[in-house]
RNA sequence: GCGCCCGUAGCUCAGUGGAUAGAGCGUCAGGUUGCGGACCUGAAGGCCGUGGGUUCGAGUCCCGCCGGGCGCGCCA
């Protein structure tokens, strides 16, 4: 077993069955028809078939001209159980019409994993990436004019719960932050505060919002005297100190919410650096630009775009566009030497997905390596009514003011819970509400009962076996014969299944869902089994180790939410 | 008009082409002389928007329609 990864239960009967099969198809003819139909091993809809079901036998039938239980049959016959090899996790396999095969789980197997779990706490669940990636997520990148405000709030755990999961498959992740302090919002925002300041009226494009009435109030004199000595406009030299302030206010929002980014990148910095000018080249030696009326454009339509884009406002490549802007920051992450660059964005941003990958491709980057997962609208409402949100207007619901109602670990399962391409309703009212009936303290209060047992154990001198005990699996398997073990035991076993699931669909809510389920295996277990009994210390002491283990896969799952895991609540 | 996303229980949402479509919340009926009752057990509740098609098999894939959201700037 490598150190940092554990082999998921599935995978090693996966890899038993395809044996089986590799072995059971030298008794049958060649086949010429092309057959892709992979082994799919999954778990069973219903439990008491089995811990796994394969359907391999009706996807091979076509192609190998044969009935699928026969195929089933024959596999099942070269399938090494427990019965013919002491090593081998599964204990039966059963074939049942049309064709599916039902396969059982072998105690010692889950007693083994039940050690492993114990002797490798940290990285239980973590896996290894077939082929490993470092990858960028670019995710929130609200432009610095405001605070955030709860329409941000899905793109930020989105992207958070993504980084988490794809670190936990066993990839290398960054997590950057792209903002504009470049643009005409930044002077808005300037002008906005200097006339605050000056008693005079907020003009058309500026902002309302209490925060800037704040700023008003502390401009340093030394942006004021500065913009006087070079004569250049204060509401720019405001503005870009306003903005400032606003994205260090953005950055500590999103570290309380527990997102954290490695690194926050200017518009300002990719011009200056060169960036946008180098990509521009480059399209241009690719041959995919030209001229229109007093423009350069960008020839997208070659890479299937709907139509041509703008770059450059003028021929004397001056007046870069918002997208010329993307591309050269394109560039410049590939540069870094990313093998993947994600993008997390609204779903109304999807008409960029199109443009922004056929600049991958001009450049000669791979546009599967450009990935746009979208996030679909959050509908805020109160009473039925939508309300809405306007930066520019100042009306808006802010992020901290959300999370002053709604804990950060309600509001973090919330969403993970969630498809990100489902569409939200989100009644405020009705999540303050529900917010103390959150599906996140029933698993965090399973995780306390344990704790609690635990303390109590300690207290009462009836600790559990070390995890490096020798005697450990055997305790283990000797009470997996009981309902209540091997139904926790055959739970907790399923935590680097679901990660692999989750990294794979890009998705959290299998996590959620998996957590719920194993709280409540938890909570069946401990009103069926008494943890601690001082007449049965070998009993004690497995269930014990049992009990523990869930509590690491329990804080583990809540983990990869980020999501905190209290002893005691 | 064209393009993308969505439509599953009263509500909020899951459901990798597989077996009897699930969970939480809500509703109703029960449960504790043991380690945390923020718990447990059970029940009611579904033409999976709709009509075709593909196949051994469709909530899932394809086409049409209905309904909702979003996008179609030299803005960011």
């Amino acid at each position: 077993m490598t150190p940092n990864a554990d082999p998921s239960l599935r995978s090693q009967v996966r890899k038993a069955i395809e044996d089986a099969w590799a072995r059971a198809q030298a008794g049958l003819p060649e086949t010429t028809e092309p057959h892709d139909a992979p082994v799919t091993i999954e778990r069973p809809a219903d439990p008491t078939r089995g811990d796994f079901a394969s359907n391999i036998a009706l996807r091979l039938a076509k192609p190998y001209r044969r009935a699928p239980l026969e195929i089933a049959r024959a596999i099942a016959a070269h399938v090494a159980t427990t019965a013919t090899d002491p090593n081998s996790p599964i204990a039966s396999v059963e074939v049942a019409p049309p064709g599916f095969l039902n396969i059982r789980l072998a105690d010692h197997a889950l007693a083994a994993t039940t050690q492993h779990i114990l002797l490798n706490p940290a990285t239980w669940g973590r896996t290894v990436a077939a082929h490993p990636e470092r990858v960028n997520v670019e995710f929130v990148s609200a432009n610095p004019t405001g605070p955030l405000h709860i329409g941000n709030a899905r793109g930020a755990f989105t992207g958070d719960l993504l980084c988490r999961v794809m670190a936990a498959a066993g990839h290398t992740v960054t997590r950057e932050y792209y903002f504009n302090d470049f643009g005409s919002q930044v002077k808005n925002l300037g002008a906005s505060v200097v006339a605050i300041r000056e008693g005079c009226e907020i003009p058309e494009d500026g902002y309302h919002g209490d925060y800037v009435y704040d700023m008003a109030r502390d401009i340093p004199p030394e942006v004021l005297a500065g913009a006087e000595k070079s004569g250049e406009d204060p509401s720019w030299a405001v503005g870009r100190w306003a903005s400032e302030q606003v994205r260090a206010g953005i950055e500590a929002s999103l570290e309380h919410l527990g997102c954290h980014f490695d690194i926050w990148r200017s518009e300002s910095t990719l011009h200056n650096d060169g960036w946008v000018a180098k990509a521009v080249d480059r399209l241009r030696a690719a041959g995919d630009v030209y001229e229109e009326d007093g423009a350069v454009v960008f020839r997208s339509t070659r890479y299937g775009d709907d139509k041509d884009r703008v770059i450059l406002r003028s021929t004397d490549d001056a007046a870069p566009t918002y997208f010329a802007a993307d591309i050269g920051y394109l560039v410049e992450k590939f540069s870094r030497g990313y093998e993947r660059i994600v993008f997390i964005w609204g779903e109304d941003h999807h008409g960029y997905v199109a443009r922004v990958k056929a600049a991958a491709q001009s450049l000669g980057f791979d546009d599967d390596h450009v990935q746009m997962i979208l996030t679909a609208w959050v509908r805020f409402v109160r009473d039925g009514k939508e309300v809405p949100m306007s930066k520019r207007t100042g009306e808006f619901i802010t992020l901290d003011e959300l999370l002053g109602e709604i804990g950060v670990d309600a509001a973090r399962w919330f969403f993970a819970s969630r498809a990100a391409s489902s569409g939200i309703d989100f009644d405020i009212e009705l999540a303050k509400k529900q917010s103390s009936e959150n599906p996140a303290y029933y698993v965090q209060y399973a995780h306390a009962r344990i704790a609690s047992i635990l303390r109590k154990a300690t207290e009462s001198g009836m600790a559990p076996p070390a995890a490096d005990d020798p005697r450990l699996a055997e305790l283990l398997a000797g009470i997996l014969s009981g309902a209540p073990e091997a139904q926790l035991a055959r739970q907790i076993v399923r935590l680097p299944e679901v990660v692999e699931d989750a990294a794979a669909s890009e998705e959290t809510h299998g996590i959620t869902a998996y957590a719920t389920e194993l709280a409540t295996t938890f909570h069946a277990f401990y009103r069926d089994a008494r943890v601690l009994d001082p007449d049965e210390p070998d009993r004690s002491a497995a269930r014990l180790a049992l009990v523990a283990a869930t509590m690491t896969t329990l804080a583990n799952a809540l983990g990869l939410l980020g999501i905190s895991a209290p002893e005691s609540m």
